[in-house]
DNA sequence: GAGTGGTCTAGACCACCAA
DNA sequence: TGGTGGTCTAGACCACTCC
C-alpha cells in the first residue's frame, strides 16, 4: 500500500518464496487451502489469491483446477536444435515423460491449417490431439495436423508413441527443416481443459512446422504449454 | 458459473472482444473507465476486472500503470535468424521504433553475467539499461552488459543508437553465433517500472549469449518484452 | 458429506494522473 | 482537485473433489 511498506500481497509472496528457497515446500508439494493460509497471514481469501496468482504468474507455483495449489517443479529445458522428441528430450533431463492420446481422426482442414500445410481448400487432415506429462504432471496439449498424402494407414498405429519414430519405422520419414513460432498467451478452452487447468491460465503456444529430410512439408502442430513448465532455448549462427 | 449459463467474466470478455472485432474499439484506445465498464456490464469491479486480467493474458488489451486499460495494437514479429535489430525490425514490418537509455555505466559483473561471458569472479561489466517503444508503446526493457576487453571506451558514444551499428562502426565488430534462452515470467520489479506496467504482469524474458563473427563472446543481454508484443519466430535446419 | 477452490457481491480507502 | 486505477475487507453461494 505505501512504500515503506509493502503491499500485503508482496509480503505473502515474499513469505512463500522464502519457504520455497529453503527447502520448506519442495517441488509438487501440495500449499494448503486457501482459507487456512488466508487465516495464517491474516487477510482475505481475494488477497491471499492474489499472492499466489502472483507467484503463479512467475512461475514458482501452480494449480490443478479444483484441487489446490502446488510448488512447481523445475522447468524443462526446450533445445530447438536438437532433433529429439518430447520423451527423449525429457528423460534426458533425468525426468518421466509421459503421454495420452486424446482423439485422432481426419478432419476437414481448418483454414490456418491449410494454409501453413499448403494444402487446397476443403482437404482433409489426420489431427491427432494427446497431452503429455512430466513426472505426472500435465504440462503440455498438443494437436498435429498431419498431410493425409505422405501417412496412409496412419490412424492403425499406436499414437500414443512419440511420432517422430513412427514416422521413421513406418514411413521411413525424417524430420528436415522445422519452423517454430512462440507466443505467449492464455490457455484457450480446450488446452486448458485437457490441461486441467483453469480457463484463462498463462500459457506458451509454439507452433511447429516440419519439412521433411527432403524438403517435404509434411505435418505441423500446434502445442500449448504450460508457462512455467518450459524453457525454450536455441542456437543461430550467421 | 453454470455450464449452460456461461460465466460474467466470460460473457464480459465476449463482449468486448465482439467490439474489438468489429473495429469499434481500435488498437491503442483507451477502454471507458472500469466503474463505467462495471456499470454498464452491471456487474462489480472486482469482477470487471477479472474480464480485463483474463483478455489480459491473451493478449488483446494491455494497461499502463494508474493510467487505465487499452486496446493492444499487433504484436510483433521477432525473427531469430535475421541478424538484424530492434530498430530495422520495428521498421521493416512498418511501426516506428524508439530507444531511450536509462542507464550505463561500469559495474562488478553480477555472477550470472560472469558465468554467461566467462569472466573471473569480481571482473567489471559495462551495464546499459534502455527500453524500447514501437509506435510510442513501451514493450522492452533490456540489459546489455558488454565484456568492457572488446569496447574501450564505450560509455562515450551515444548509447541510444542501435549497438549492433555501434560495434560495426567504432569497434569493427559483428556478430557472429547466438544463443537465445526465452522464458515466459512474470515482469520483476526492474523491468515493470521501466515499462510503468504493474509489477508482476505477464512478460517474456529473452537472454541472449552474442559472439562475434571470430568466436570471441563479446556480450550478452536480458530482455523483458511485455507479453502480448512479441511473436518469436524461427527456422532450425538439420 | 465435508471441505475445497471458483466465482461473485458491495462496499472501502489510498496514491497517483490529468485537468 | 476530481476521478482513476490499485488495493483490500468481509462476507456469500456453488460445483466439484475426495473421503
Amino acid at each position: 500500500m505505501r512504500d515503506h511498506a509493502p503491499r500485503a500481497v508482496t509480503a505473502i509472496c515474499a513469505a512463500l518464496e522464502e519457504q520455497m528457497e529453503h527447502g520448506l515446500l519442495l517441488a509438487g508439494a501440495k500449499l494448503p487451502a486457501e482459507r487456512q493460509l488466508s487465516e495464517l497471514f491474516d487477510t482475505t481469501r481475494i488477497t491471499l489469491r492474489d499472492a499466489l496468482v502472483q507467484l503463479e504468474a512467475r512461475g514458482l507455483v501452480y494449480r490443478e483446477d479444483r484441487r489446490g495449489w502446488f510448488v512447481s517443479p523445475p522447468r524443462l529445458t526446450y533445445e530447438l536444435n536438437e532433433r529429439s522428441h518430447f520423451h527423449a528430450m525429457v528423460r534426458a533431463q533425468g525426468r518421466l515423460p509421459h503421454t495420452e492420446l486424446l482423439s485422432a481422426q481426419a478432419i476437414p482442414a481448418p483454414a490456418v491449417v491449410c494454409d501453413r500445410l499448403g494444402l487446397a481448400p476443403l482437404s482433409q487432415v489426420i489431427r491427432i490431439c494427446r497431452r503429455r506429462r512430466i513426472d505426472g504432471r500435465l504440462v503440455l496439449y498438443v494437436e498435429h495436423y498431419l498431410n493425409p498424402a505422405y501417412f496412409p494407414g496412419v490412424l492403425e498405429h499406436d499414437l500414443s508413441q512419440p511420432l517422430t519414430e513412427l514416422y521413421a519405422h513406418a514411413y521411413g520419414i525424417a524430420y528436415g527443416q522445422v519452423r517454430f513460432e512462440m507466443l505467449p498467451t492464455a490457455l484457450p478452452l480446450e488446452a486448458a481443459g485437457a490441461l486441467k487447468v483453469s480457463a484463462g491460465s498463462p500459457g506458451l503456444r509454439i507452433t511447429r512446422i516440419n519439412h521433411d529430410s527432403r524438403g517435404r512439408l509434411i505435418d505441423c502442430d500446434l502445442e500449448y504449454w504450460r508457462h512455467d513448465a518450459i524453457r525454450v532455448v536455441t542456437t543461430v549462427s550467421p
